[in-house]
DNA sequence: ATACTTTTTGCAACCGGTTGCGGTATTCGA
DNA sequence: TCGAATACCGCAACCGGTTGCAAAAAGTAT
């Protein structure tokens, strides 16, 4: 059916050996030769069957890419980089999506592990301990996660936070509040140090909460106790969720109280009032994750901790307290 | 270094064929001496070589998708969906993003074929003359157009369009606009072929426009000058550009006008006011489409034409007229 | 016990490439 | 002019599975 490199031997009158190398080893093969054999292989649309070069070279020029909400709009644009420079590197990838369960992405990580050269781990549901050990079988590097001894990208929400604390105070705010997502999430507990450590506000600490918008309509009530003026969300979702909250109840934003969001997601940047957040560089994360990847793969480097910075974008949500 | 069928087949004292049996053609083999290999293929961690075996079955059991841009909200839920259904069957899928690019979208899906058992194609930027070249090397499956003869799931805006022409004629508007999407786009015809079908109401057209909320901003002017009180935007994006315009120049929504999008995205149904919007069932389109395309992919069926529902989900961007 | 099925297993070729090794042909140095 | 280095190419084994064919084993009927 399809055109194997036989056929293009057979054509040109050389061995399969030769139009093997017309390809994959210029260097070894006479220039003459070479363009020819081309030229017949472009003529018959010959394409190379990457699974069965994979399968001798052991390089598949695959990579796995494992999210735990493609739906999630913090994991798009991420996505959407690390394949567009995986292409670059004439690499194609694999996406999967584990619905938030560590069962289903130890699997994930199983099935795939013959197929890919290496997979990308965004915010893994998985304990370090089962991630070390599959580490054994495939090249990882793991993003917004710090896991011991392997590569890693980091964003700095830390560096974020306090941005976001100052802005506040510079504002006039005293009491604040932070609403925590997900007790297993990494970047929560980042968040929740960088604030405990500023000492310039007294910042209560609500949650967790689902890291939705729902989480942020439930905290509403909490926020409002706590009597706080400023509060920094979870994210964006959970920050709008807040916004929608406290409308209900006529509570002002920014008037009464400021909400900062984090992630930077176009949700917040199309809501009303417009939402000031924490903008995470998920495309450059992706980006790189996918260099670091590619470059352990075939040096097997112990892998280094790259960290993203992160900034404060000023939109709508904050303004000066009035208490 | 990782462990192959071979190890297996030594360390349980048989041929490498009936460990293969033992897999891949059950009721070939023994009960006793499966059960047995089965055991140690466990014990050694074995995992069959997916690339391998699709060297000699043809099969890979990988399909691609391929989106024009996986940050646009409208995508996610249908790559999340396709996903699920594809690993229901056993599938891996890799997905690909072509940045709009007809160029890039080909290429893509040369690099692919022999890869994929299958790709789905999202809305498509390619010609229908191209689609059907390709198709000779790979089955497709095509969302969101039609192409002739070609195994299609399509979602029936025209339907949507009906109801929220309805709807707001049932409001007592009776000039609407619609702001038509990018030239080449399947939906944006069939939005205004329908649309042009409604005799209750006057609609002018206008556009074309980009599908983003800067193509909503831009329509703003023309809107107000078209004298419409009830607009429909070609996708949400672009209703939430057309109501931050309009809140700018204080014109109240659905106050003085009432808006409309289409795709109900998270956005949609975060902003301010709320979107009315034509849900388009995304999810689903994403499932049947993987379920048709392996089903064409080994049954060789000619493949028909699926059409979803969409229907009018009523928020607060859309109220009486008082003109 | 014999002949005949049926079940279970082994053998070996094959899928589509890659690559170490060795053989020619050509070029180079002296 | 001749030996040696070099460039180019073919041979054949191999990657990790699958599968048609045939042999061996087990079961069945007579």
């Amino acid at each position: 059916m399809a055109v194997t490199i036989r056929d293009v031997a057979e054509a040109s009158g050389v061995h399969v050996s030769t139009v093997s190398r017309a390809f994959s080893a210029p260097h070894l093969v006479n220039p003459a030769t070479r363009t020819r054999v081309l030229a017949i292989a472009e003529d018959l649309g010959y394409r190379p069957n990457r699974a069965a070069r994979a399968l001798t070279t052991g390089r598949t020029h695959n990579i796995g890419l494992i999210v735990a909400d493609i739906a999630n709009p913090f994991f798009p644009p991420l996505i959407k980089a690390a394949q567009a420079q995986a292409r670059l590197r004439d690499y194609h990838v694999f996406v999967a999506d584990t619905d938030e369960d560590p069962q289903v992405e130890e699997e994930l990580i199983q099935t795939l592990t013959k197929q890919v050269d290496g997979v990308l781990l965004c915010s893994p549901r998985l304990t370090n301990r089962t991630i070390e050990r599959l580490r054994e079988e495939v090249p990882f590097v793991v993003v917004n996660r710090r896991v011991k001894g392997m590569p890693t990208v980091l964003m700095d929400v830390g560096r974020g936070v306090r941005l976001a604390v100052e802005h506040l105070t510079g504002l006039g705010h005293r009491r604040l509040a932070l609403v925590t997502g997900p007790s297993g999430s990494w970047t929560s507990k980042e968040m929740q140090s960088a604030a405990a450590a500023m000492s310039e506000a007294d910042v209560t600490f609500l949650g967790p909460n689902p890291p939705t918008e729902l989480g942020g309509l439930a905290a509403v009530t909490d926020v409002i106790a706590s009597g706080a003026t400023g509060v920094l969300a979870y994210n964006d979702l959970v920050a709008i969720g807040l916004m929608e909250g406290l409308a209900e109840r006529g509570i002002a934003v920014p008037g009464d109280i400021s909400v900062i969001g984090v992630d930077d997601i176009v949700p917040g940047r199309l809501s009303r009032p417009k939402l000031t957040t924490i903008a995470m560089p998920t495309a450059a994360a992706g980006r790189i994750a996918v260099d670091m990847l590619l470059q352990s793969v075939d040096s097997d480097s112990t892998g280094g901790v790259t960290v993203l910075e992160t900034s404060l974008i000023v939109r709508e949500s904050t303004g000066e307290t009035h208490s």
